[in-house]
RNA sequence: GGCCCGUUCGUCUAUCGGUUAGGACGUCAGGUUUUCAACCUGAAAAGAGGGGUUCGACUCCCCUACGGGCUGCCA
């Protein structure tokens, strides 16, 4: 069984969209499970339109999310000699020909075509045109593609699709400026790295006919194809900027966490019976082409909260501080202080379980990042009404002579409150507004675990007087 | 326009000719009420429509509708 090589192919002409994050993550599944290789290629054969800084975006993206690629990322630009002299080649062997339209003479052929109700794929009168008739003027290099009979591409996603050969035209592989097409140069690299599975989004299905064309006229072997349908917006129209967050690197700054975003987009779109909340190991072992769904998905912000919530709570405090570290700086939020930096991690074993994102973990940190002293927000101060201001302040000594273990706390608490003949939920959460501040925040208990005795005495004595 | 792909609860999906069509998220209703969160229990919720094939179709075939993609010297 060869080794399994498999790659990621962004163009650098924005941010990594998370549809092409997607793609990445089955394609680096799908090596790291088995054995192989995952390659990265950056295609920034536009020059027009390719960037560096799309391409550090992307790389950064790609880091965020942990998938590794194996060596460099290649340049596609970088190989464009290589693409020229394969499209010269298949032009020795009678795969491919001279072309000399202009792109005015092609638009006018569409044009008419249309108007005549014809086909609009342009038919290059250069096709069979004999050697000693070419001008000495600018051309193209177009594939000689067959016209008869059918394209078949095994696909490990679609089954197999059928294409008819006549309704593909004559791709040009070298444009006139001897600068290779993608077409052409997808195909050769794809080759040249040794590719054996191409995932891809099905938006490139109908190519993977016109390249198969290519494969054969270089007598190359054709790679696995898999096309996964894209990713749609709630709305099941195509995932767009209007949808909100197309970008990876906007769920990064909106605090889901990187193990929780490989756990979603995995599923969305594949399945492994019903296992929905999985590890990377398990992804890696389970993962599979055939698993793989055939109708588009749309995102779901909801499921994605949850598996965030889910591999928070399971991620090591340890881990977790330096992820919320670089969410804060992802998100241009403030940095954390040493001491605060301190308190929080203190402070993580009980706000774990209860944040989805980290946004909503930092939210619920309140009562140790904020400012002091803590003042009550509206809310807070509307629960705390007469009788639990009185409990409060009885509670205070009370405290002082209590242990800071948290069941003895419990008791000391829910022994003034019963002395009031009140149920300890109603004092627990106007103590709790008094300790954070605000209403959303872990056990009124572990928060004075966490802030500690003189903190926490302090806060109370703050509210009472 | 032509060609290609797709269509199971609101969403992600399981099923691979015979199931009370299963799970998860979300939603709703209860429970614990020692708070928030969590947790527990329960409920509502699906095979786009129409034809076939078959003893029997969500599963196979055809048509329609809808959605998406491709149709560039973009990738």
């Amino acid at each position: 069984m060869p080794e399994i090589v498999t790659r990621f192919a962004p163009s650098p002409t924005g941010y990594l969209h998370i549809g092409g994050a997607r793609t990445a993550l089955f394609n680096w599944l799908y090596a790291r499970g088995r054995g192989g290789r995952f390659l990265l290629r950056i295609e920034d054969t536009d020059r027009e339109r390719s960037t560096s800084e799309a391409t550090d975006a992307i790389l950064r993206g790609l880091t965020w999310l942990g998938l590794d690629w194996d060596g460099e990322p290649i340049s596609q630009f970088g190989r464009r000699d290589r693409h020229a002299k394969v499209a010269h080649e298949m032009l020795a062997r009678g795969g491919a020909y001279k072309c000399f339209c202009t792109q005015d003479e092609i638009e006018a052929y569409r044009e008419t075509a249309h108007a005549e109700g014809r086909s609009t794929l342009f038919q290059s009168p250069w096709r069979d045109a004999d050697p000693a008739s070419h001008p000495d003027a600018p051309y193209v290099i177009r594939l000689k593609a067959p016209r008869d009979g059918e394209t078949v591409i095994k696909d490990a996603v679609q089954g197999d699709v059928t294409i008819r050969n006549d309704q593909l035209d004559d791709m040009v592989c070298l444009r006139s400026d001897g600068t290779p097409t993608y077409m052409l140069a997808v195909v050769v690299d794809d080759h040249d790295m040794g590719v054996t599975h191409v995932i891809r989004g099905d938006d490139h299905l109908n190519n993977a006919a016109r390249q198969c064309q290519v494969y054969r006229a270089m007598g190359w072997d054709v790679p696995v194809f898999a096309h996964v349908p894209l990713i749609h917006g709630p709305d099941g129209k195509k995932l767009s900027k209007r949808h909100g967050a197309v970008g990876l690197e906007e769920y990064q700054a909106m605090g889901y966490p990187a193990a929780g975003m490989r756990n979603y987009l995995a599923r969305l779109g594949w399945s492994h019976g019903d296992a929905e909340y999985f590890t990377d190991a398990q992804a890696k072992d389970w993962f599979d082409l055939k698993g793989i769904g055939r109708a588009p998905a749309r995102l779901d912000f909801k499921k994605l909260e949850n598996l965030s919530g889910q591999h928070i709570a399971a991620t090591p405090d340890d881990e977790l501080l330096p992820e919320i570290e670089a969410y804060l700086a992802a998100a241009g939020r403030p940095i954390l202080s040493q001491s605060q930096k301190n308190g929080l991690s203190r402070a993580l074993y009980c706000l774990k379980d209860r944040a989805k994102t980290f946004s909503e973990l930092i939210e619920k940190a309140h009562f140790i990042l904020g400012e002091r002293p803590i003042v009550p927000d509206e809310n807070a101060s509307r629960a705390l009404d007469a009788v639990s201001r009185g409990i409060l302040t009885e509670l205070t000594p009370q405290l002082q002579n209590a242990s800071w273990e948290r069941d003895v706390l419990e008791a000391t608490v829910a022994s003034v409150a019963e002395a009031h003949g009140i149920g300890l939920g109603k004092i627990a959460g106007p103590l709790r507004s008094a300790l954070a501040g605000r209403t959303v925040s872990p056990s009124v208990f572990d928060m004075m675990l966490v802030i500690g005795r003189e903190e926490t005495l302090a806060r109370l004595k703050d509210v009472t007087d």
